[in-house]
DNA sequence: TACATTAATCGTAATATTGCAATAAATAAT
DNA sequence: ATTATTTATTGCAATATTACGATTAATGTA
């Protein structure tokens, strides 16, 4: 057990499940939010922004290249990370999307039961 | 170690990461998307309408509960369960907000590095 | 070439998550 | 009162995640 039965669900819920856990952990929020405040690239000082070891923002960088979110490229001996602005916006509309499913009608107030 | 170090992020960060980490299984996901579709509370059939176990769906449906994303209430031997609308908003409004931080101006295209 | 700097990877420990069978609790129906 | 139905809880096994020290790899500098 402990695995997720991913084939039982639609591939829209396993693609928002995805980028939802990739969300799910401050740190990579906080990586994140790095990148937008920086309004440009950001070579080297992640780590000493963020309070972590090395290896553990090494390993959420990871994690955040895996779904595209960020990318990155060389410069000479340290990495430049910046936002991939095209999966930002894809990321922000299937949030946008799964929670405009949601319409309160006036007619229908659930008032039946909760 | 195993431990998330939520004391060296900011509030919100930690409580987006948590509102994240609520929808980051396509079961919760799958749950959701039924309560929304039925426009009504749903009593009872949700074990079957997904392929999981009793023992599992009450655990995820508890978890959603702890978020108070959704809401639910006794009818004689069988619990109804529904969207917690207010809730469903300032989850939506927080992944809004978080998105659109990223700005992208015309004149700073990000040309610079990645 | 030798040394420094930077980021990725490996190995490992601690903790969390997922899933389910079995059981418990609570109400409805007979 | 007994039995059936429904949901929550408990206990457990398998897997995933988080964190970090140590090491590796790769480039820049003296």
């Amino acid at each position: 057990m402990g695995l997720t039965k991913t084939e039982i669900f639609s591939e829209k819920q396993n693609e928002l499940a995805t980028i939802a856990k990739v969300l799910a952990h401050p740190a990579r929020i906080a990586i994140l939010d790095a990148l937008i405040k920086s309004k440009q690239c950001i070579c080297g000082d992640l780590v000493t922004e963020i309070g972590l070891a090395q290896a553990t923002i090494s390993q959420h960088l990871k994690e955040l290249k895996n779904t595209e979110l960020i990318k990155g490229t060389i410069t000479g001996t340290s990495m430049c990370y910046c936002i991939n602005a095209e999966k930002w916006n894809s990321f922000q509309e299937a949030f946008r999307q799964f929670f405009n499913q949601l319409i309160e009608l006036e007619e229908n107030p659930n008032q039946n039961c909760c």
